[in-house]
RNA sequence: UGGGUCGGCUAGACGGUCGCGGUAGUUGUAAAACUAACGAGGAACGUCCGGGCUCCAAAGAGCGCAGUGGUGGGUAACACCCACUCGGUGUGAACCGCAAGAAAGUGCAACAGAGAGUAGACCGCCACGCAAGUGGUAAGGCUGAAACGGUGGUGUAAGAGACCACCAGCGUUCUAGGCAACUAGGGCGGCUAGGUAAACCUCACUGGGAGCAAGGUCGAACAGAAGGCGUUUUAGGGCUGCUCGCCCAAGUCUUCGGGUAGACCGCUUGACGGCAGUGGUAACACUGUCGCUAGAUAGAUGGCCGUCACCGAAAGGGACAGAACCCGGCGUAUCGGCCGACCCUCCAA
RNA sequence: GCCCUCGUAGCUCAGUGGAUAGAGCAGUGGUUUCCUAAACCAUGUGCGGAAGUUCGAUUCUUCUCGGGGGCA
């Protein structure tokens, strides 16, 4: 990911690469243990999958997402969780399709 | 009525929908698709003990080291469990206890105090002496966590287990009960023998080492260099603290550098669970019958919607916590809910 | 998953059954100086937590909390 771009939130760090390969869009999710148990680090695990798999549509062939979850996110609900994430997917569409 | 002790169970339920994991079946050359039933816990946690399993040739001996520590039983085994004994706490139900040995030996006890361990003599008491002091004594005082039996009497110059009575404690022995720990009672002895063993130690019993990243099969990749000790007179290794014994052995060890990190087996049917019966006070065991109940490999349980229960006036809320080879325990965390047995107290009879 | 280690002052470390736990640096106040630094004097701050053994625990035992490291 060193060519990719960044967006932070208060709870997340998400990073995004459009490169032109052929394969499928990928994704990867980092959960340290500075998040919680291990209750709390596969919660935010699930929730993560959940979310992107509602927004696959989002994406193009060749992109490659990393989602980097920082402490405290798991003390957030559903809604509070996607909207973050949405806030970040934005800015990062945004500023991509500004460059190019 | 209120308060409490102990034991057990449970850890929201049902449905719809989008998804995940392995298994079975069907289709398909294959990739995969479809269908079905399953899919985290009471602690999965901490890793504190004990085993199974695997490898170390087999798992040998002695010393050392470590662990356990009332008795009897249970168990594959245990530091666990059950029953009992002893000691302590509580009005009680009950609970707590690393509960062997201090006359085998060595050590330790600061400060205070006269004295801290084969006792001792500061004040005191008594005798002698004008006095200084000398001798006797340990009842009383003081210190301390702990001071060498207690009470009463006899006795004495004053006193003292010096002697006596009772009591407490010790050793030894006998009787009765109990598998035993131990309990009850009697005789004899000597008159007191202190504490600490989670200090060394002694006694009894137990323990070989490593761990599923064990271990095995297949496959892929790479590049060697320097040095030490050896090649039948035994280097090195198994082996771990030492010694002995045994085995392997022609290579092996150290440092630097390079490469790989994929698949399969191990892997889930087990000291297994439910029910019934029998034996046992119980822990537990045996017999019969029924059942199959996670198996991932960056790690599978989540999102949305509805109904009904719980808490709350409502908004809203719902604990601790996630399997990684598997069991038996222990310890720790936990919002709550349910059931049973028992104790104290209040009222009534 | 398994194994091994370490917690003492703000930091780096000593210590070890005995009263009031030390050393260096740092901090605070003062002396000195026209001012600062240096120097000198004074001073505060602690045994990760809870039970137990003991007359007495930082030390011994058990449980627990937290940190660090290793493995094919």
């Amino acid at each position: 990911m060193k060519h990719g771009r960044k967006a932070t939130n208060q709870h997340l760090v998400i990073y995004l690469n459009r490169a032109d390969n052929a394969h499928p869009p990928r994704f990867g999710f980092v959960v340290a243990k500075t998040v919680g148990s291990a209750v709390q680090r596969n919660l935010v695990k699930r929730r993560s999958r959940a979310a992107i798999r509602e927004r696959l549509s989002n994406f193009q062939l060749g992109d490659s997402l990393v989602i980097r979850a920082l402490p405290g996110l798991a003390d957030l609900s559903w809604n509070e969780f996607t909207q973050e994430l949405d806030e970040s997917l934005n800015k990062l569409v945004a500023s991509g399709s500004e460059s190019r």
